[in-house]
DNA sequence: ATCTAAGCGAGACGGTACGTCACGTCTTGGG
DNA sequence: CCCAAGACGTGACGTACCGTCTCGCTTAGAT
């Protein structure tokens, strides 16, 4: 939270320590999911004392989310798409396929262990979500200003209304999360759903 | 899920026993949260041995999940709506009516407790959702047939394209969720976000 | 207890319950020790509800000595010795090639069972000491009516200095339990330890 | 037991938690018997954690063995006696004095346990029996070092002989064990049973 | 160069909940 | 009216982790 004074004295923290544990607790995440990720098993396999986490973090979850939060890299930028709106359905694609790998299994694991701790909860929506809909933003907003897009739209809602279903898919699985999907689903939101009256 | 064989012989269950944990097993959940309601606990407050609960249930979480399921009760039929779209509107509103309260709490906990357990999560998602699915499919079907809302929209797809969103803000937090937000959420929908080219 | 008036209505118990049941605790005595004999394994092994065995032993310990005692049959009687001494040389030897046996370890279990359970302790005490000490009280007055053994000791006495030391290696283990010891224990408590003054 | 690789790091055991343990199972099993001596009573009685327990006896009648053993106070020495037999005769009636009383009880209840541990056997063979022991073969020797016994018999035989009768009649309780009983006890042993030939 | 505060690994501590086992009782339908 | 089957409330089992607390040992800035 703070490190204002830095007092200095004393043995400063093991940087490989950081680096121990957190690969421990994603290799834990990994194999067994949240469930397996113990400050025990942590600090066993990290070879670390079980102090050593708790300086830094207040439980193992919270372990866990920085772990996921620190594996989760960028998403290599694919080529250059020929127009905002292609690069927006790219972006769905490569979301979904994120999805279907043991990262989307992290994810999910990740939004449920926010559930039952508001701080956990904070951290993820600050590192992730924010971060995710910052690019869909982007997406949105040259897709309008190419004029593909209705200008008038509110993006917060059609951030909501193009992403939403792919953690929905996510976290219930009642349904294939694949690109047919999501190219459905983009069009769909594209055409709207209503009848139109002229014709 | 089965009861085939019926094998009839023995002292049969309790059914006040059943009730009684899954009180317990609802009590605790709004009370505490999916982390309140453990076996010793449910078993005290029951008033019930912990081998009855095993006998019925594999871990706690499956009876807060029978619990939850139970009481979900289902939502009491509003007056009726001038037309289709209009009763749409309306469902949306309820639902996210419901989940401003605990029942929505509890629902994302539910979700958050299936992402670590399969058969937990089927069951959530036969009883739960696709539940909820079919009242959202009814009156996608009727606002069709009112010619309201174009024939050849993947109802699949567009469910999630409405509903989503809504689970989505439920367990991320990230905005509100409120009449407002699902009136335009559902004008969003409707009326697509593509630019007319025509015009 | 009683079966005097015949109540004779319904249905009468079954014999071969009670045969299955002593069968099943006497193999469980074997297989596994006294830790073994629970009534659900007497039960199950037995195929019998344990209402049944209830009906007749009030704990799974008295059904192990039920079946102990009714298992433990008479020794066969050895050829005839040409002494009474000889005899109980015999019957020395007999009781500790007993003792080495499993029925050795049975009999080691259920001294133990009646340390804490004063009506076991009595069962046990009618039905096995007291039998066994009998026998000894035959051979010894033999001998003393063969003029083999001083006439004015203390029978009582003297079955505890011979017999003790056989139960005593027995339950603790501290020493062999064979020919050579039982023999040795004989010769020792015919001479006496002490010191022969005059000489 | 051994304390050879002194591994010496980490928390060291904390030795009042080890006092606070062996008290509360001595108290159980002064009150209850070895049954009442539950790992539950005792962590809960000496207000300490099961594992705590666990770390250091791998069950509750481990730990009542380990209570027993410390609790047994090495006999006060009485007055100097005037010979090596009275000595002896002394000894006899304090053992059966203490028999008789709660630590009597304790001791067959050790026994009682030993029977179904081969571990717990070892322990209090090693500790209480073989200590016991020790005492009577001094005793013994003293008596043989001044003629009062003769000088070829076999010192183990004899304690068999000696002391077998009174932990016999501890466990079977088929007679009384007083000093009556002790002094006719040690006297049949002197003088033996045989009947004098000679004479 | 020494002191000394803080971090380090290890691991024991008091706890809580786990999931299982057996207890002894009760309640079925069937013989 | 007894039988088998089997569910009931109870309570102990032995285990896994929790989050805290000593230990003895670095480590490195301050003295």
């Amino acid at each position: 939270m703070q490190t204002p004074e830095k007092s200095k004295r004393g043995r400063p923290r093991d940087a490989n320590a950081r680096k121990n544990i957190l690969a421990a607790a994603a290799a834990l995440l990994d194999e067994g999911g949240i469930g397996a990720v113990t400050m025990e098993a942590i600090a066993a396999r990290a070879g670390v004392g079980k102090p050593t986490i708790y300086r830094e973090w207040p439980n193992a979850q919270a372990v866990a989310m920085t772990a996921f939060l620190e594996t989760a890299e960028p998403a290599p930028q694919g080529p250059r798409a020929r127009s905002p709106l292609e690069a927006l359905r790219r972006q769905l694609r490569k979301v979904a396929g994120v999805f279907a790998t043991r990262a989307g299994r992290n994810t999910a694991m990740m939004i449920a262990a926010a559930q039952n701790d508001s701080e956990l909860a904070k951290v993820f929506r600050n590192h992730f979500i924010l971060k995710s809909r910052e690019e869909g933003r982007t997406l949105l907003a040259a897709a309008i200003a190419a004029r593909e897009l209705r200008k008038d739209i509110d993006v917060e809602t059609a951030l909501d209304l193009i992403y939403a279903p792919l953690y929905f898919r996510l976290l219930i699985g009642h349904g294939p999360l694949d690109a047919a999907f999501t190219d459905g689903l983009l069009e769909l939101a594209l055409k709207g759903l209503a009848a139109r009256r002229s014709a």
